[in-house]
DNA sequence: AGAGGTTCTCGGGCGC
DNA sequence: TGCGCCCGAGAACCTC
């Protein structure tokens, strides 16, 4: 499911829905899923009497603050957040319920049980792994043409891969990666340390303004995805080539090709993209 | 039937 | 030879 833009949009709605609130009592129903602390009561006891202070966002990961603790979650293929009453139907898929005071309870439900989530003392999230070798937010100061330069001229993995790889620039997985290419008219698997300058700075507006403007429209709904309140993205509308394997390019009407780049399934125009 | 939006771990290969 | 880094493959799971 999830992207940048996706998460994005899961930590604003979640935000709206659990900020302010204490949790009374947490219930894991599949144990693997918890990376951190190992014991899963361990992880359930410490969350008790926690209120929720903010809900920020690091690449794909939500963390959500509490009180003490910073709970990093990362949705992987299918996580979702929902905020339920008592009575509601519990979904075969939750694997954990955060249950608050106030009698509501935010689920966790994940189909594929990919997601994860470790738990930190506030603050020390970002020394260790999965946060710590992460590289610059799309949106931030220190996603500098110079850095993503630098980034790039180190490897000679191809350009997707490269992007793919969270260590450059964080954000991108494979729907946004497919298009920022496209829009950049650079083939996916261009050398990284090949490209012109002139391809990075177009590579790297494109990598901004696909994101952003995915982050206004709520991102993209392929199969599943829905936000914390359930509803839907809308840019898949705008998508160029993710999912669109021969059809004809919106561009110039040549039809789209499907190969696979780095182990992922890679749609591109072979006349627009070089 | 096999692929699917993700990322961590593992082992092999390479350079110093 | 040893160490460290980099890379690609495989694994984690379920649905259609």
């Amino acid at each position: 499911m999830p992207e940048l833009p996706e998460v994005e949009t899961v930590r604003k709605t979640l935000k709206q829905l659990i900020q302010g609130k204490t949790i009374k009592e947490v219930v894991v129903s599949w144990a693997k899923m918890i990376k951190k602390p190992i014991n899963v009561e361990e992880f359930s006891d410490a969350l008790i009497g926690q209120r929720i202070e903010d809900v920020n966002r690091r690449g794909k990961f939500i963390l959500i603050e509490t009180t003490d603790f910073t709970l990093v979650s990362h949705l992987r293929m299918e996580g979702r957040y929902g905020l339920f009453q008592p009575i509601d139907p519990v979904d075969k898929h939750t694997h954990v319920i955060f249950y608050f005071e106030d009698g509501t309870e935010l689920r966790y439900k994940d189909v594929r049980k990919f997601g994860t989530m470790h738990l930190f003392k506030k603050g020390e999230e970002f020394g260790s792994l999965p946060l710590s070798q992460l590289g610059p937010e799309p949106f931030g100061e220190d996603f500098t043409i110079a850095n993503f330069t630098k980034g790039l001229s180190r490897t000679t993995r191809s350009i997707k891969t490269a992007l793919l790889d969270q260590k450059i620039v964080v954000g991108l997985g494979n729907i946004y990666v497919d298009e920022a290419l496209f829009r950049s008219k650079i083939h996916p698997e261009r050398i990284a340390n090949t490209l012109s300058s002139d391809e990075i700075e177009r590579l790297y507006k494109e990598i901004i303004s696909t994101l952003s403007e995915a982050v206004e429209k709520g991102g993209s709904t392929i199969r599943s995805y829905v936000n914390s309140q359930g509803q839907i993205g809308m840019f898949q509308l705008e998508l160029y080539v993710y999912g669109r394997k021969g059809q004809e390019c919106k561009v110039c009407g040549h039809t789209l090709e499907r190969i696979i780049v780095g182990g992922r399934g890679t749609v591109f125009c072979p006349h627009c993209q070089k």
